[in-house]
Formats: structure tokens, sequence, C-alpha cells
DNA sequence: TCTGATTTGTCAACACGTTGTAAAGAGCGC
DNA sequence: GCGCTCTTTACAACGTGTTGACAAATCAGA
């Protein structure tokens, strides 16, 4: 039975977490506020720490730059209610394991932190993996797995299957991905989307020449389902 | 700094919007369920409102629905709980502007807000999503639901469908969806405009012969009713 | 009401634009 | 320079849109 020390100033989110774990099965520790969960991580021992960003005096930064400077490898999971990557980046290069963007179900939580668990069981621990089909992509570790075994992939790969990702299920014309992922402004005179497509599904795809996941829209453009 | 109403009975969940669009800058009003958001709507006059769909006693669909039918154009985002509950909330006629499906990011949801305070403000609203009849069109998915079931549609009928949509109700000549949907600035001297409508009529009429959506008047145009 | 002119509906073949793909060229870091 | 990735070019394959002919419908005037 794991223990998961909560650290979390509002008193409506400490409690709704509490409930939730408990009711999980969990033994949990709850501090109020940054110093305190810093002391409860030292002295509780606890399996996983969730830690909420904003608080007030010590935010949930300092204690887990604080943790990590201190040497401690307990599995942290962030809360942030700034969706923004900075935070993300920061949060994470302090040593993070995985964060989780609020508003956010329970049951999200939740299935980071049994993940966690699990990854840091085992020993390797890393963060920010999405899957669809067989296919596992890291982008924290620039790895893509399809069924298990490794597939090199380039950074503009990653970085259009990550913009793929981001809007999964939405038809996205080529301007738009030369503009975002690209950073052309204009210009939808060469051919270099589609060629990267065609990289990418035959990277991803069981079969590139009836794709699955990234199907093109005639005159539109690209989706991605997964 | 834009009005925003959040409605929504989970405390966990309203406590995150709240802190949410606080941060990024917004005046927030919160009701914890219909009744009360329906009140704040009609008398805090947000220029947005999230609205959770699952609520008790008067859920979003009613809210909605109500302010609706009391003439308010206030933009409306839907919060729903599966992707499959939209097709209902559209069904339904409702007259949301936008849906997000549980469970998302609040920078997704942040950026739909913005996205329609921006379409909003230009005077141009039309969803995202429209329904008329049993018939559903998700335009940034670019698909079509006649009935619930998928039906493909090709680009230029899209566009097409869009546009009367937005000038439902009122009678389009030919010239003008030329100029407008095509990019032609001739004279309608082809059949192609009614080649497409007749195409656009298989799709979406119970009886193509007897057109309810896309009526045609002689000698003027065509007029969507939806 | 009938008739002829005009407008609209429909069809299938064709023409065109769009996309897939391979291979050569350009750019860049080591 | 070498190896790498990214871009461009070229061409084939595909799908959509357009076109013209004809049938059906509508309207106006006798």
């Amino acid at each position: 039975m794991p223990k998961v020390l909560i650290v979390e100033d509002d008193a409506v989110m400490a409690t709704a977490l509490c409930d939730g774990f408990s009711y999980e099965g969990y033994e949990v520790v709850l501090a109020k506020d940054g110093e305190a969960g810093l002391k409860a991580a030292r002295e509780a021992a606890p399996d996983v720490v969730v830690l909420d960003v904003m608080m007030p005096r010590m935010s949930g930064l300092d204690v887990c730059k604080r943790l990590r400077s201190e040497g401690s490898s307990i599995p942290i999971i962030m809360l942030t209610a700034r969706g923004q990557e900075i935070d993300k980046v920061l949060g994470l290069k302090l040593g993070a394991d995985d964060y989780v963007t609020k508003p956010f179900g329970f049951m999200e939580l939740m299935a980071r932190v049994e993940a966690l668990l699990r990854r840091t069981a085992g020993g390797a621990r890393y963060a920010e993996v999405y899957g669809f089909g067989d296919v596992v992509v890291d982008f924290k570790k620039a790895e893509l797995k399809k069924n298990g075994s490794p597939v090199e992939v380039t950074a503009r790969e990653l970085k259009l299957l990550e913009f793929f990702i981001a809007h999964r299920g939405e038809v996205v014309p080529r301007e738009r991905l030369l503009d975002q992922v690209w950073d052309y402004d204009s210009a939808p005179l060469t051919r270099t989307v589609d060629m990267h497509v065609a990289k990418l599904r035959k990277k991803i795809e069981d079969n590139p020449a009836d794709p699955r996941f990234i199907v093109t829209v005639h005159r539109m453009g690209y989706k991605f389902n997964g």
C-alpha cells in the first residue's frame, strides 16, 4: 500500500485529493504549505509526492528543487494551473517526474501516479510520453517506439508529430504546418510538408499507403487520429 | 479585460478554472449550478460563458437552450464528458458556439475561449460545429454526420455549406456563390453551382427531390433554412 | 389552359489540380 | 570533407471539379 504526500494549500483541492487517494487505498500524508511539505517529504518517506506549484511562501518549484538538491529521488508529480510550456519545462528541469495541468480529472492524476510508481519501481524514470496504436513517443527523450522496437526519428519529424498530437482530430492545412512547425511565414509552394508526412507515415503506420493515423483530407490538409 | 462566467458544480474543477482564468487576466464570475448560471448570465453580462453539461437539477444543455430562447447571443463554450454527447448537444440545436471534451488541458480551453472572443468581436458568429435537422457538421474536423452516421464531404461542398449556414434564411444568387465560395469573377455561365447544390442535397436532405434545407428560389438563387 | 422561352436538375466523361513518391540537390554541424 | 537531415524537383497516380448536353420544371403571355 503506497504512501502519497500531498502538498497543497487550497483546502478544497486538498480535501478532494485526500479523499480520492484514500478511496483508492493509498496512505495519505497532507502538508498545507511548502515548508511542511519539505519536512514531511524528509520524515514520512512517501512513495510519491503530489505537489502544487502555486503556493504562498515556498512554491512547489522550490520544494522540488530543494528535495532534489538534497539528493532525494522521490517521484514527484506537479500540479500546475498555468499550462504554459515554460512552467512545464521549468518544473521538469527542476527534477519533477511528471505534471498535470489544472483543471484535471482525478482519474488522470491517479493514472499518472500509478504509471510513475510503476516506472520508478523498475528503476527507469522519464516523463512526457504519448501513445497511440502500437506507437509510443517520448518527446522528452526524443524516442519513438513501434510495437516495442525503437524507430529513428529526426527533430523535425518529432515536432511535426507533436503538432499533430496537439491538434488531433482536426484538419490541419499545409500552410498552418509550415507556419507553426516550420517557421515559414507563407508560401505553400513546396512539397516539404507532404514529404515529411510521408516519412512519418513510414515510421508509424502499419500500411503507409493506406494510413490510419495521419490521413489526408483532399484539398484541405492532414488529420491525425490517435 | 474580458469577463468570463463559469458555470460548474464540481468544486475542484470550478476552483481550477477560476484560478486559471484569473491568472490569464480575466474577470471571473462563478455560478455553482444551472439556475445560478442563468441568473448570472442575465445580470453579470459576461463576454463568454463556460458551461458544464453535466450538472444536477438544471443541466448545461438547459441553460444554453434557455439563454438562446431568451434571445441572448453570448458566446457559449460547453464542457462535455464524452465526445458522443456533443452530437446530441448540436442535434438539439442548442446554439453553443464551441465545446471542449473532458479531460482537457487548460490551455486548450483557453485557446478556444480566445478564438471565440476573436470571432465574436469581428461580428461574424458561426460555431465550429453546427447542427440542423438530423445533420451535424464539424468544420474543424471536416466531418458531416447525418443521423449519427458519417457522410463523406469534399472541401468545396463544405465551403459551400459553410457559406449557406453563415447566410441562412437569406436568398443567395448564383453569382454571389461563384464570387465568394469559388473565386470566380465571372458570370454564371456554368452549371457548377447547381451541380454542387445537388451534391450537397443528396448528402443532407432526406428527400433531395423535395429539399427542405437548401431550397431554390426561382430566378433568384438558393436559400438555406437551418 | 396551353405554349414557348427560360431556368433548373441531372448525368457522365473529361480536364485539371492535388497528392504520393523517389531521387537529386542544398544546407549544416562535426 | 563527410554524414546527416531537410528541401526541391519531377513525374505518376489519383480524386475532385467542371463542362456541355439533355431532360424536367417553371414562368409569362396569349
